[in-house]
DNA sequence: GAGGATCTCAGACCACGGTCCGATGCCATG
DNA sequence: CATGGCATCGGACCGTGGTCTGAGATCCTC
């Protein structure tokens, strides 16, 4: 198993002590250490960590300033944000700089060990407070799907989220390479199912079940 | 490192095969597999496992049904949701489930034993695509759009906020009290400014640019 | 008051989309 | 092996949708 290489960040130096004894322990290579948002940037820029751990609240530049300036320059970057308390507007703010995810300190050193080769390989977390939270939110905007995609078979299902982007008959057969009349029953098959008169209506549910989604 | 105990849930065999090797090989203890819903309910009573490794599609009962009955019954199990595709409808019902987490079936081996372990220590975890675009949606703004509205008189906007709903033309006459011809060339000269085909592609605009938005 | 932009409407044309009728092959289930 | 679901195709039908052309009415600005 690869191991990332760290930078700890963080005003207290006994935290970063404590996290460098704890991955250290579990094999991972803890690259560097820096005191604030200032030295992180920099020190980012010179070690070239696979993952930073920031904390959020330091003097002079806090984590969130600092995890858009390493981000910016560095977009391969991980950085898991840290925090004594799980206030909403920092986890927001954290994810929408496009932090990978987001740990409170009273984390256990085995979790603290997995969730930094987690984001090492790539992947987000989120706590599952914050997670709840996060689903609840959009849950709350998204009153539920209207009907019901589950009648349509796998191929039913491909033909409408292609009819979600709006294409044609001739391009639906050109991209799923099938003739136009193969085309035609699936989509008469789709619109019977679900009740459907129009593509233009089919669009529709399509963005509605969240099959389509805008921004993609 | 304490390790959690898994359950795989998946309905073929060699995929289940496959991740108990990546698992054991790196000291993950399964504790038992099976190959439907109806059996991971039964399988998880029996063996009651820190994790559930839980695919969607699956014949007789689908991971999403299961899910629920297994947290019904032991809130305390995390399930880790699999998926060959990450269709939005299948992560937020999931996660509302209360499921712990959601994986694509392409991980590396690295990162779906990271991944078990960081659940097993009772963290969940999203791939960076969902986790992107939860905070999107909870974020509310649409910024992305592809086309400028701009050009469109007043009026014409109004078209294309129903045009966006899936009215047909008839309809379209109906609810803005006019001739069928005069929501013809509205609409045509809709379709011209924004260099349109379809009803079906001035749908996907109206959705993309957030003249309608999904759940109102 | 001339001009431009906008909103309104009409007639005619044709293609694409949607429906209905068939048919075949495949595979899983029983 | 018989049944049923699924995916694939063809042909024929007709209506809505989309295009074009033209035109009257209002309201603005210059």
């Amino acid at each position: 198993m690869t191991s990332p290489r760290v930078l700890i960040v963080d005003d207290q130096e006994l935290i970063r002590a404590g996290f460098r004894l704890i991955l250290t322990a579990r094999g991972i290579d803890v690259a560097g250490e820096a005191g604030d948002g200032a030295e992180a940037v920099d020190a980012e820029r010179r070690l070239h960590p696979d993952v930073v751990l920031m904390d959020i609240r330091m003097p002079v530049m806090d984590g969130l300033e600092a995890t858009r300036r390493i981000l910016a320059r560095s977009p391969r970057c991980r950085v898991l944000m840290l925090t004594t308390f799980d206030l909403d507007r920092y986890v927001y703010s954290a994810l929408a700089l496009g932090a990978s995810g987001f740990l409170l300190k009273d984390v256990t050193a085995d979790h603290l060990a997995a969730a930094v080769r987690l984001v090492g390989t790539g992947d987000a977390l989120l706590s599952p407070t914050i997670t709840r939270r996060l689903v609840q939110r959009f849950a709350g905007a998204q009153p539920a799907v209207h009907r019901d995609l589950s009648p349509l078979t796998p191929r039913e299902t491909e033909v409408l989220a292609l009819l979600g982007k709006g294409l044609s008959n001739t391009e639906l057969a050109a991209t799923l390479t099938l003739s136009e009349a193969t085309v035609k029953t699936h989509v008469a098959r789709i619109f019977a199912k679900l009740e459907l008169r129009d593509r233009a209506q089919a669009v529709v549910l399509a963005y509605e079940t969240g099959l389509v989604t805008p921004g993609t």
